[in-house]
DNA sequence: TATACATTTAGCTAATCGTCGAAATGATAG
DNA sequence: CTATCATTTCGACGATTAGCTAAATGTATA
């Protein structure tokens, strides 16, 4: 039961929903694409997957720099709880508009995606 | 995507789930059961139970004195995901021994139950 | 109609959670 | 071997949430 309950928690939340959402429409994405993606800092990118990746929902990969998150298939168990949520949510008004978005951030290579996500957060001068 | 996370959300405590695990094995508990079945004050359940009905996740009647709550069946997409809980939780050790506590609570009549409930937060003499 | 009483609402507190910026990590590329 | 850099961890902060008690609500029975 408390298994049952960290998958649920880990994708209760608006921004996880989301992930899990464009990880169903998306096969891979980086966590880079992530954070763009959600228009959040990288940290906390990073925390959504981290808790999702525990509770067994994605698997994680490493290929060069970058760290690839995917909906985690070896345990089938999750595909009905899968299909359910992507029979709920795509054609919804939010994943349309998230969809479109992503759309945008994989034109974009991760070097320049990550290069601006450093940048974004940093002072002036010095 | 909105009426979704409401759903998950309703279900993703651990208090909530033990609720939804008990109807999905007893039909109909009325709220002075639930609140028996959980230990926490009636206030709280009754908090639970109306973010749950609120969700779509539960319906409720009132009969007598008393509210009754039940799965609701009407929205058939809730269907497989009250069957994917289900396969999931029944056989864990809370789930089991939930089911015993329930069984307990339902030997003793709503009067009784009610009757304690109110006297139990409750100052000595006066 | 008046009283009893099961449930809900209101107001509060403590704990949990999402978010951030900054520092740490650890692997890659030069 | 070192410097770079994508990601994660840390520490802090504000917002949300589960829980409580006490008061309100509204229905049903006497």
């Amino acid at each position: 039961m408390n298994d049952l309950l960290v998958i649920l928690k880990s994708i209760s939340d608006r921004n996880r929903l989301r992930i899990l959402s464009a990880l169903l429409v998306h096969e891979e994405l980086c966590a880079c694409q992530i954070t763009e993606f959600l228009q959040v800092a990288g940290a906390t990118a990073s925390k959504h997957l981290s808790q999702m990746v525990t509770a067994g929902v994605l698997s994680k990969r490493k290929q060069g720099r970058w760290i690839y998150f995917r909906l985690n298939r070896d345990n089938p168990d999750l595909s009905p709880l899968f299909e359910w949520v992507n029979a709920r949510i795509s054609g919804t008004k939010q994943a349309k508009k998230d969809m479109c978005t992503l759309k945008q951030v994989l034109e974009i290579p991760c070097e320049e995606l990550s290069q601006n996500q450093r940048e974004s957060g940093r002072c002036s001068t010095s």
